[in-house]
DNA sequence: GTCTATAATATGATAGAC
DNA sequence: GTCTATCATATTATAGAC
């Protein structure tokens, strides 16, 4: 693996289990193994990397939602592949997705990354509209009258839970709070 | 009013709107007009003044919802109440309440800060889960099968949603988020 | 209780050798 | 591309005068 992938895959972890603000480039150097000025060579500056990473995470994040849209399966087969995506992002309660780590940070975002992270929030819930409506059609999720409002709500759900979770370092939290949402999906 | 008082209230102010983390004594001092050494005379430590702001918090929040308990109407007005109270915490998009703000925090914050943050949870679960058995029982907010269940649920939604609208700045999406929880207390 | 002054440390970032 | 060395600044915190 080179440098610079060494280095976007420890500062995301860093990102999402202390927050982005968080950590510095002293914690980064630790981990990779490469001196702080050495770092500044891949990302001139911390904005820069924190640009690169949400990128990256927006861009692997929704190859994954579609395939599991693009799956041959039940609209309530899908929720419970979103919602396991959700909690496996968890660590077991060590880490948040990146997008809530991010909008959690302090506002020391510009706006490239505000809007990386409002493209990830608008796409997810076109994904889960779209979801919804699947589930209305095969009957196969209980209970909805409003495609785009369960989304609304699924996505802040799922959000909130992961926050709960790591505040908590337990992932039961997490389970309990979808546990209504996912019975719903027989 | 005295400076200690005056010295929790922007301190919350700012917890609230950048972190706990992200705001500095430096800050505080600007705001309240007192020199940062004197601050150190109130709160010798940020620990200590992280521990007196969770700590009246969460007294704050519950005498609160006390008051919305104690209320002779039914439990869908109570419910209103309740996302009322943290759709007015939002202040427009500008702020979390501070239980969002230091769960979302860096690992900063030591046991004693901790407990407080899991008492509120606790507290939040029993105040919730009493509400829609109330509903169940007076038939006010519909939908109701497991009043347990829903209180983790509503929590979750409620903090992911202030989440997101801080975030975004956009107070509609905390409105967007619950509308469908607040749409089954008729 | 508040002030000035200062300490000890950590931060993001740059210059220039190799 | 990585290193050593350094800078400017910000952080929490303390000592001691008033």
């Amino acid at each position: 693996m080179d440098t610079k992938t060494a280095l976007l895959n420890s500062a995301e972890s860093l990102a999402r289990s202390k927050g982005f603000d968080a950590f510095s480039y002293a914690d980064l150097s630790e981990k990779v193994g490469i001196r702080k000025a050495s770092i500044h060579h891949h990302f001139p500056t911390k904005a820069d990397l924190g640009l690169e990473l949400i990128s990256r995470y927006r861009e692997v994040f929704f190859v994954a939602l579609g395939k599991i849209a693009a799956r041959d399966v039940s609209a309530a087969v899908k929720l419970n592949a979103y919602l396991a995506l959700y909690r496996s992002a968890l660590k077991g309660g060590a880490q948040v997705c990146l997008c809530v780590a991010f909008s959690a940070g302090r506002d020391s975002f510009d706006n490239s990354v505000l809007a990386e992270l409002n493209a990830f929030h608008d796409e997810s819930l076109i994904w889960l509209t779209s979801l919804f409506h699947e589930g209305r059609d095969d009957i196969s999720i209980s209970g909805i009258e409003n495609p785009l409002s369960e989304a609304r709500a699924s996505l802040a759900l799922v959000e909130g839970a992961q926050l709960m979770a790591r505040a908590a370092k337990d992932i039961s939290q997490f389970d309990d709070a979808v546990s209504l949402l996912r019975s719903r999906a027989s």
